[in-house]
DNA sequence: ATTTATTAAATTGCATGCAATTTAATTGCT
DNA sequence: AGCAATTAAATTGCATGCAATTTAATAAAT
């Protein structure tokens, strides 16, 4: 790319445009599910780790767990924690071990909004054909690559 | 994917997932640069925009075309273009035929900063092999696809 | 020409992201 | 034991995103 080129700096060209327009768009794609079960995205992926965690350690994980989950802080995590907590999904509460740590359970209610979750999924993955899918599948793997590329 | 089948509500299965993840991982990798630019990643998309427009049109856009390229609305760019003026390097004009429309030009400051950018560009990609560049460029395809797709 | 409908920005309100700081608890060290 | 360093959350401040509403200007319709 010489000093002159500027095709380098089109926004067409640019990777990390498109990564940012295509997370958008998808969870603009998820919006009407979501809106459905009362969540935001990130409400929802940290519900799909608290389901996931329930069915895979005996340990229910803590805000930091979660974090490095999701690639999020606290300051993130602990306004988002409380709402889920203030809608009744989930409860955090101090480890009696180390008062520092906060444990992240989840409630019945938290458990019963899975249960809705895959139908409506089903109902959104519906609109792709299988050769969409398989792109998709694809591409997840493709940003697998590059995710560990820039976790150096 | 039957009813009890969780495995597509697993974190590490999910595009969406993997797309948010990732496009906070390039901005975060850009983060470097554009702090010697002074810019916030969406700002410095805006500014892509500006100076791509300079080059293939005569006329400088509006807020809505540049909304339209970036798939963002004017409660986001208005605040934005706002910061982009106080830092002098663009001007926010409403167009004499139409008051409703603000008309968006580069300043020579704002026209500067373009050259600023390919050297910090190039040192960017420079943490990345050929291998690397090939896969991105495989990937960014497979966005526009899935752009495409999403878009209907 | 007047009224109605549409359009472009701006504004408001809320929920992130994320850097930086603060607070409280625990570990390590001597 | 006593003190410094470390750690986990919480807090603060700022800049997005985005839905919903408002404002102002233009276009359309009668």
């Amino acid at each position: 790319m010489s000093a002159f080129d500027t095709a380098g700096l089109q926004l067409d060209n640019q990777l990390c445009f498109k990564l940012y327009a295509a997370s958008r768009a998808v969870i603009r794609a998820y919006k009407p599910m979501l809106d459905a079960l009362g969540l935001t995205y990130p409400q929802y992926l940290a519900m799909l780790v608290l389901w996931e965690w329930q069915e895979r350690a005996p340990e229910q994980p803590t805000l930091k767990a979660l974090g490095q989950r999701l690639q999020l802080d606290s300051g993130t995590l602990t306004p988002l924690l409380k709402r889920l907590e203030q809608m009744g999904l989930v409860q955090r509460r101090r480890a009696q071990t180390d008062e520092r740590e906060v444990h992240l359970a989840l409630s019945d209610a938290g458990r019963a909004v899975q249960a809705q979750v895959l139908p409506l999924k089903a109902q959104l993955l519906c609109q792709f054909g299988d050769q969409d899918l398989l792109e998709m599948e694809g591409l997840r793997r493709s940003l697998d690559r590059l995710l560990a590329r820039l976790s150096d």
